[in-house]
DNA sequence: TAGTGGTCTAGACCACGTT
DNA sequence: ACGTGGTCTAGACCACTAT
């Protein structure tokens, strides 16, 4: 029980303010000597916190207490710009900046997108994929699907979609999407994710899978997007 | 490099389909074995696939490929049950359960609570207390704080709050609530959570924040509504 | 260079489940 | 009874960071 302990007492000494954000915490050999235990039930109570997400480690520095200062990521039904994601995030988080990585102006779709954009087999997509930071460190990754019978030849499959967006393209070829559906999952990251957002070990990813619908009901753009959980809170406005 | 090695080897296997959801893994005896490591090693190769969420352990019996059959909680502007969330949720995951656990008519408001609702300090709420559960096992807890000066003596601060919920009881004191908003944060549950939703390791929580606001512009209640993430999907439609 | 965390070994005892 | 995972020890070597 002497791991659990550490962490249980360290934990309470989080929560209670002893130590607060940023603050080091005692070193490895420091609890060794506290608590008389070896060094491996040290590092299992330490590594308890960090799976929690309350600490992070730095080699050779030390273990520190974690912050939370979410981006608020606004999804009411809004005007969009290069996506109606893109454009909300920049209001509310300063110094975010996009990266578009890939644009493919018709690609074969994978099964599943295929269904969720009502596609027959063998029709082709436009895929977009783009990489949102802050302050350097990438913190969103999105890819959405257009159907390449609507998107391809048009901005939408170019690297500048221009003003407005693949949204106000969309509205420019009569596509105009008009509704949204959202479906959030959390989740423990990919190893790829943890690399391409630098995830701090302990901290979960939203997953959001966007679906926008036209006017008449079809779904003309589906997008996954992942977010590093440390960095973002998303907002419903709902009426 | 070793521990790395083996839980990408079976990484790879679980994607690939080798070993399907409700599998059981090499026991860490064989996995000592075939890979010539010691005890220790083989077990921080399995503790990442935990730490990722990809495999439960049972103790006495193996380490499980996971399963992920998620409840969708639909949150569409929508009728209301004893909360919006139970109404929808009832809808769509068969077999679950409400549990209403605490109702206390007049408490002193968290700070956090109190500016959420537009209160005065010394102003009292009422609180309520509610575990969803999806076959025994509890997968949501929700706490709800509305302004006593509302809330009190009506059937709101009762066990009870009869047919149609607290939604319909805020109609019938003239502060219907028509206006959501819902803040959802991903993070790692606390020691409390983890034993509060029997949450597994490697499992984040969905922590949502839902503020109900009447036509006037005044909040009316405002929710704490945690969720086991490996057992829930949110879903938002947008206009 | 000294102190920090990261990884691994080889062995022990315990607790849980299945047979 | 046996095999499974859970915990702990005592010691080694490595990699990174500060001074």
């Amino acid at each position: 029980m002497t791991a659990a302990s550490i962490a249980k007492d360290l934990r309470a000494a989080i929560r209670s303010g002893t130590y607060t954000p940023g603050d080091r915490l005692p070193s490895e050999a420091a609890l060794m000597a506290t608590y008389g235990v070896a060094r491996m039930t040290a590092r299992h109570g330490l590594s308890m916190l960090k799976d929690e997400g309350l600490t992070v480690t730095r080699h050779g520095s030390g273990v520190f207490v974690r912050a939370f200062e979410p981006i608020i990521r606004d999804t009411t039904g809004a005007p969009a710009d290069d996506s109606t994601v893109t454009a909300e995030i920049d209001e509310t988080g300063a110094g975010l900046t996009v990266r578009t990585l890939a644009v493919t102006a018709e690609a074969d779709a994978p099964e599943k997108v295929r269904t969720a954009l009502g596609l027959a087999e063998g029709d082709k997509v436009t895929v977009r994929e783009r990489l949102h930071l802050r302050e350097r460190k990438p913190v969103l990754f999105a890819t959405s699907y257009l159907p390449a019978s609507i998107a391809a030849g048009t901005p939408i499959a170019e690297r500048d979609v221009g003003q407005g967006g693949t949204h106000a393209r969309l509205a420019d070829a009569g596509h105009a999407p008009v509704r949204f559906r959202e479906d959030v999952v959390a989740r423990m990251p990919s190893i790829e994710e943890i690399e391409e957002l630098r995830i701090e070990p302990g901290t979960p990813v939203l997953a959001v899978t966007r679906t926008a619908f036209a006017a008449d009901g079809t779904p003309v753009e589906l997008s996954h997007v992942v977010l590093d959980a440390g960095e973002f809170m998303l907002r419903y406005d709902i009426d």
